[in-house]
DNA sequence: GAACCTCATTCGCTATCACAGAACAAGTTA
DNA sequence: TAACTTGTTCTGTGATAGCGAATGAGGTTC
């Protein structure tokens, strides 16, 4: 997206302040002002104008996301194509590993998560449904990236870059394409530690019928607790299997 | 909410825009511009600063609402205490009975679909996801209200009305007010064509430890495939049955 | 219990900025 | 080609968002 030739300052400063609130788990008037530089008063009259249609909860005085978002990212989420058909398999997924599933597309060149279920022994993350995170440090994303033209993973690293997350992260353009390579080979993705210390991730594509992705399926767990024997054989074949039912569904029904 | 004294009209005219977008399934500017009151460009460059920050996604000349709001949305949920709990029981129940299972919570007096799982036979309604419903057509809103005090019950009456939505809507309070000691005798409330022709629902009474309704629970199908004793007897004990699992684990953990 | 915090909230004034309107561009229909 | 759409750009100006100072409401401390 161009940066708008007539933006709307204060739409983007009531985005800011939903923000805010949302990282920070709620939030005060005064402790919102200091962040947006803007007066208490303003912000008070933002708040107001959000509580009122109920896009904030006031609890006493802290301010809370409200419910009012939840029918707009819902309705997003829905007519995301392959959410409807990827949901019911990521559950499956889940249930089978008993790990964390995560469903992701792509939007302007980074990942969203668009679903994620959890198994019973599910690891306990910072990814949320809606979470935008880099596609170059994820194994969701490298599997996204691998199904996709060469021009394109070199414009979204161009705009996005590479920054390191971890010690594991890759930073090297050669050698990350090198590895996009072997991804299309196998078919699935690996994360060692790539995005998030003690967490290792596999992931497989979901492709339309002219093999460019669409969506990425990935299984999450901790690295203490999968040798590799489970994680380079068990756990690719059951991504595999679980992306290749939601392409089957996806492209031809 | 009180109004606000000092509203900020810019974020009510974005939010009246989202709402627009929201509602007609997507928009174009012209439309959009209408129905707002604003000119052309003023619209145009709300849609641009919203789209900058995927609030709106841009396909062709139809704005469509942007995935950000999943991360919104799915943020709030989370933090309603009921769901995460409420979740997994929704879903066994949807198994169970095949049908569209509702968790619903009270906002302002009005109610919002928290969550909603699809049974094998479930019906396509108009219900989705963050949806808000008045309290008095529903049964998942009966159930609700016959286990808040009186006063409390009359306050949101008086705030929300009785607006008939269906011929079978009850638009008389005495003849509500016996319906919920009804309902508070046998713990599930009826919804027999209240707010949908052709829908009938049971609802049971999530409470917390003063015996006060937090969250209510409901199955809806289409009267053509409910028979009496399935409506009576098979779905009542079903829902009481998982609305007082959710109570326990709610309460007790 | 009074003095002192630290918040949110109110209010009036004014510089800023959101918006109308007109013109343009690009695409569709006749 | 002309007469329609539609979205987009541009600029002047009147409405209004936000500053700053005052007020109010709770809490904490001595």
């Amino acid at each position: 997206m161009a940066e708008p030739k007539h933006p709307v300052q204060t739409v983007d400063r009531m985005l800011d302040i939903v923000e805010i609130i949302h990282e920070q788990d709620g939030a005060g008037v005064s402790e919102i002002a200091e962040q947006v530089e803007l007066g208490k008063s303003a912000v008070h009259n933002h708040l107001t104008t959000l509580a009122n249609r109920e896009y904030v909860d006031k609890d006493g005085d802290q301010y809370h996301i409200g419910l009012s978002f939840l029918s707009l990212g819902a309705y997003a989420r829905n007519r995301t194509p392959i959410y409807e058909t990827g949901r019911s398999q990521v559950d499956t997924l889940a249930d089978r590993t008993g790990e964390l599933v995560n469903l992701l597309v792509e939007k302007n060149g980074m990942g969203v998560y668009l679903y994620q279920a959890k198994g019973e022994n599910a690891v306990e993350l910072d990814t949320h449904e809606g979470k935008r995170v880099p596609l170059h440090c994820t194994a969701v994303g490298k599997a996204m990236l691998a199904f996709r033209p060469t021009e394109e993973v070199d414009e979204i690293l161009d705009t996005h870059g590479m920054e390191p997350v971890t010690a594991h992260t890759i930073t090297d353009r050669e050698e990350f394409h090198a590895q996009l390579e072997e991804i299309r080979e196998r078919r699935y993705a690996i994360d060692n530690e790539e995005r998030l210390n003690g967490l290792r991730c596999i992931a497989a594509p979901i492709t339309d019928d002219q093999d460019r992705s669409v969506a990425a399926v990935s299984v999450s767990c901790p690295v203490h607790r999968v040798g590799d024997a489970r994680f380079y054989e068990d756990l690719p074949d059951a991504v595999l299997g679980t992306a290749n039912v939601i392409e089957l569904e996806h492209n031809y029904s």
